[in-house]
DNA sequence: ACCCAGACGGACGGGGGCGTCCGTTACCGT
DNA sequence: ACGGTAACGGACGCCCCCGTCCGTCTGGGT
């Protein structure tokens, strides 16, 4: 083991950062078209560098990952905080189902990373922890104001999403189309109704299976 | 249509026929819990027999699959079948959509195959293609009935079976649990209800179609 | 212009899955 | 009991991915 491991030039040569956002960016396409199950080199092959200098910039896959996705998290924070936003926060609730599940759609990638809690992408676990509690928040609004049934739980929401990454299409705008009709789908289940049955009992769903980043 | 293929002597030997028994077990077994992404060698070192003996019964991984899947396809027509033959089209359906959707959160490998992720699979997708047409009648009966929502379409249930694939749980009883919550949910969101909104249009998910033209 | 640390990438050894070949085993009919 | 042959499985060569080493190159400070 490195002792010293700090004093590090917090300064990178102008080709380094040229190379690590081309390596970004290759990730980041791959990631979202293909999923996390992509071989490192391919990356590598795609940014028009070495497989040394991809795991220069980045030791682990878990570390291009936890970058790879910092773009969308952020997205995703930002969708809940309008959903906190709106005044009406069932409106807001159905917003944020509907938003987070396209965004899934979009990126299949970085729906792997946020639901699979895998150990090292702590970044991106932090952000699934910081949407489901805003989210909690937001739902307990919505239930007070009786839109929302009472018999939802938190999970479900991890359920949805879950459920919406399963869901797989030809091209990405069938895809869109076909997690929008899920999402209207959903959100009819979840809203208050008289003529509702009680729902089965809800599942502890922690995480996912850690998937794709073995490799 | 066979043609005359048949020349081979239709007895395999009895050694024979208990490996092949074996790795059907082995099979069916990797396959449920962990899908079919297995490799073959697992399978083979499962049953106690070599690589060879597996590639001898199963020439490819498919024909594995198919073999392999054949009871949960029987279940799922006799699932289908008993929801038909319930004089109240709408808790056929209902019923239906719970004990498939259980169905697949039990068994991985034939929810793959099942939804065509395996590509090839003939005899599946022939069994889904029944399934899904025997639905078709029920749905109808169920909306004439006015139970079911008028703008359910049959890629509706596809899409919630690729949902359904989506949920991951720890523990198979967790799995089913989760599964059963989101079959509840889903139908809540199916029944006619005058609250309800329209819903987004649909997508085409029917993977099946062009097929058996070529080779 | 010079220099050298920082950055690059080709190449290497290891591991695992794939499908097949071929010498050996043992089932089964006579 | 015996022979022929169906059936077996260890072993082979192939390919892809992994993570690292090391010789080469170049950016940018003096």
């Amino acid at each position: 083991m490195r002792v010293v491991t700090d004093r590090l030039p917090h300064t990178l040569r102008s080709d380094a950062l040229d190379n690590r956002e081309r390596i970004l960016d290759a990730a980041r396409a791959l990631f979202s078209a293909d999923g996390l199950d992509v071989p490192m080199r391919e990356v590598a092959r795609r940014a028009g560098v070495g497989p040394a200098t991809l795991y220069r910039h980045f030791p682990t896959k878990q570390a291009l990952v936890a970058d790879a996705s910092a773009d969308q998290l952020q997205a995703c924070r930002a969708i809940v905080d309008e959903g906190c936003a709106d005044p009406d926060p069932w409106r807001g609730l159905c917003m944020v189902i509907e938003k987070i599940c396209e965004l899934h759609a979009l990126d299949r990638g970085f729906t792997e990373a946020f639901l699979s809690a895998y150990p090292g992408v702590t970044d991106v676990a932090a952000g699934r922890e910081y949407t489901v509690q805003e989210v909690a928040e937001l739902a307990r609004r919505a239930k007070e104001a009786g839109r929302l049934r009472s018999d939802f739980v938190l999970d479900d929401l991890i359920l949805v999403l879950m459920a919406n990454k399963g869901i797989h299409a030809a091209s990405a705008a069938t895809q869109v189309k076909a997690s929008r009709r899920f999402s209207g789908l959903v959100i009819q289940a979840f809203e208050a109704c008289p003529r509702h049955a009680p729902l089965p009992p809800a599942a502890r769903l922690a995480s996912a299976p850690p998937q794709g980043l073995s490799r």
